[in-house]
DNA sequence: GTCTATATCGTGATAGAC
DNA sequence: GTCTATCACGATATAGAC
């Protein structure tokens, strides 16, 4: 019988939640197929019993798990504009904070090597990380570019998508493809490039 | 013992790629921890031992496969950018051309989900990659920004890297996460946006 | 070199005591 | 609700006939 994280008794959501940190441990470290459930178990230091008293099963304990993720990564998606800021300050502090995220954050980097590794078996749990992340902050920007007079865009979202897309792959080719040791580039040099294209090429209204 | 694919008759060779082709089925499918050596056998039309034969192990032979696929790939990276065209157009062709690449290969997405999948646990095959594929493509695109008068960007790796990223990590989004269904755009928004930047915002002269 | 048959082990999932 | 013990199965890898 599936028990959805139901809290009758804190004492129950503390198991689930500590099953759910053993399940995060395993699997973004082999992924959905290596993991184990025995592993997971152990690393939440409960039985493989109590793990399957609480989930169904392997596949529902890994679709829980990375919809709590998706979740609670998506918090962290709010007030990224400061809209009192001046244009080119909050872009670049953005463009500054997504970069940091996107690169430091080795748990993170597993995250997105296992949800982009099963995108294929499990699209929904990849539509789950678009609607929540992706989607928000494209949309963010976007509405940031179409709202500020400072920017005449003839395509906002495209732009959005654009500055977004260059840090996002940045990060997954330097980090995640261990690019660094191959084809070395400071992040501050796709900021300031992406600035530039934004603010010193903008045409300016002649 | 290991047997590289050393070619003494064309025989062993079509056994081999005999066995890289359901290897490729196989791996591409499930990824590399799913995929079953007896499955490879099947869909190799050989029976097991003889994939033992000419692989070490199922390591050694997913290793082999996704050198051989990055090789292939690499092939194809051979003059991108036409030098007599007109750089408008030279780079429109180029986005373009890289955009169909991208998004319209069902093939080339579940070789990229395995390897990026993989990329903690095999960061040699990922490296593969990024110096076959990622780099020749960066670097090409940026000599010529740097040897085309048209162009005086002041970083033009940077400047290559966005382009690149962006259609990259648009092709990603959109078909590989399944980014179509939630939040669909078409493929020449980003491209028109991109000529946009490098060419009606380009600081004029004055 | 290639096959059939098998050894050995770890897996996901469950039964039953408490 | 949680545990220990166990089942049934499929995995990688190999032995040995031809």
């Amino acid at each position: 019988m599936t028990i959805a994280p139901v809290l009758s008794k804190p004492r129950e959501m503390k198991k689930t939640a500590q099953i759910l940190r053993g399940a995060m441990e395993e699997f973004l470290a082999r992924g959905y197929a290596a993991a184990s459930m025995d592993r997971v178990a152990a690393a939440a230091g409960v039985s493989k019993a109590t793990v399957y008293s609480h989930f169904a099963d392997k596949e529902a304990l890994f679709t829980t798990l990375v919809e709590t993720m998706a979740r609670e990564r998506f918090q962290s998606v709010r007030a990224m504009l400061d809209e009192t800021m001046e244009p080119r300050l909050a872009i670049r502090q953005l463009l500054t904070i997504a970069m940091e995220d996107c690169c430091n954050n080795e748990e993170f980097h597993n995250f997105k090597r296992v949800l982009v590794g099963e995108s294929g078996r499990f699209p929904e749990l990849a539509k789950t990380f678009v609607e929540h992340l992706s989607k928000p902050g494209v949309e963010a920007i976007a509405e940031y570019f179409r709202s500020n007079p400072a920017f005449n865009f003839p395509d906002p979202e495209a732009m959005a998508r654009i500055m977004i897309g260059s840090v996002v792959n940045f990060a997954m080719l330097q980090k995640m493809m261990h690019g660094d040791a191959i084809m070395p580039m400071e992040q501050a040099r796709i900021i300031d490039t992406l600035e530039y294209l934004l603010f010193d090429c903008a045409p300016k209204s002649p």
